[in-house]
DNA sequence: ATAATAGTGTCTTTTAGACAATATCAC
DNA sequence: GTGATATTGTCTAAAAGACACTATTAT
């Protein structure tokens, strides 16, 4: 009885496995998500996480940079993916058994409005629009695994940065954190804070000027990843 | 192009779904893996994390669960499950394409040895000399996922007591982290950490003398599952 | 009494959070 | 100069960690 369910038994089952990708990109200040329109059944012209079936001769981070590249256009950003988790629902998909294993995947900025075709098919949604909007399949809970997750690795880790471009001021990632979290960060304690854990951020020797105001250091991510103490979300 | 492998593509893709299983419990202070031995090739002799197909009928956290039962004996206990992530190595399975979704099982101790007689095929492995162990597959990296988790999610949550008894002692909790994260606790700043932290324990007004010393008091795991802020591991 | 464990109090150092003050720009 | 943003400093309250001390048992 012991791991019986092997030979005729396996074949028989006819499971499946897809990745669907919750995609945030920042942009305008505002956390948003890359939804994609369904254009047949089931579920036509509703909207879903991109993502698509995972192929023989791929692994499950090949299969999301893959569709990451096919669906998003996005292939060339410098993109920071993770696995979210995995959904196995008897009836998820009314076709038949497709297990879906959650990408997180995080740009910095958004690609060229005159990017690949492909993504003609996906739209960038603010992700406080798209937790009221009916989603295909699971794909809703995905999205809110998904932010669950950014949400709580902000505090202790350094994902923020993948949400900035290459160089950036302590003020846009302040923004990311700020957009993240939905509430405004003191600017001053969070400088001290963020200046002060050795390791995160590399000091690129130039400013940026941008209006009024003193001018703000640029920086690059460091090699740290994780914050300890972690950065609370403060009141 | 877009979804595309659907159809005929689907039934050739030959997929198999199995769920693995990293279930730990504290056995005289130490904490401990629970092993199977593999009786058939390939990795015949080779210990292995139970575990096994998921079925046509039942989502991932019931194929978890009813692995449990039947390969561990551990059925009847209150047994915390999460899914750890998913592992989709092209060849991490010689006889096919097979994806594994990992889980974490924390039992309050160890069932009857006059248990089911599934449970003959496993043993319980201190996880210091698991790590060592050559283990089939690629279960070497799914238990070190597990005891990552279970390490990190000590801090943050209450899911120690998942691996405490129905009734405890604030020495028996301290017990399971110390285990865990293999270092000293004081004694003193755990218990009045522990205790001052609101909804976490509830006093059952009973206590439990254990040879010499006062009694300690008896409590059951409350409602809180989230501790912050976070119990740091201290120097 | 002595040893052992449970639980409380106290002190010091560190940290978070509020916010004043300074630096450097555009205008 | 004014206004704006960046960056540093200062203060206070809270928490962490070290550890003295009290409480309650077995022997």
């Amino acid at each position: 009885m012991h791991r019986s369910l092997w030979a005729e038994d396996r074949r028989s089952l006819a499971q499946t496995v897809a990745v669907d990708l919750v995609v945030l990109a920042l942009i305008d200040a505002r956390l948003h998500v890359l939804l994609a329109t369904r254009e047949s059944e089931p579920f036509a012209g509703v909207p879903e996480l991109p993502g698509g079936l995972v192929r023989s001769d791929e692994n499950l981070d090949e299969a999301a940079a893959r569709e990451l590249a096919e669906e998003t256009g996005l292939g060339r950003l410098r993109v920071h993916v993770e696995q979210l988790r995995s959904y196995g629902e008897v009836d998820r998909d009314p076709r038949g058994r497709v297990f879906s294993v959650g990408y997180l995947a995080l740009a910095p900025g958004v690609p060229d409005p005159a990017a690949s075709g492909a993504a003609a098919h996906t739209r960038w949604v603010p992700v406080d629009d798209a937790g009221s909007l009916p989603l295909a399949f699971d794909h809703a809970q995905i999205l809110a695994d998904g932010l669950d997750r950014v949400r709580a690795k902000l505090e202790y880790s350094a994902l923020a940065t993948a949400l900035c471009p290459a160089e950036f001021t302590v003020a846009e990632l302040r923004g990311v954190y700020e957009a993240v979290w939905g509430r405004p960060l003191d600017p001053r304690n969070f400088h001290r804070k963020i200046a002060g854990t050795p390791g995160l951020l590399i000091d690129t020797g130039r400013v940026r000027r941008e209006g009024a105001g003193r001018p703000a250091t640029l920086y690059r991510a460091g090699d740290l990843t994780v914050l300890s103490p972690p950065l609370s979300r403060e009141a």
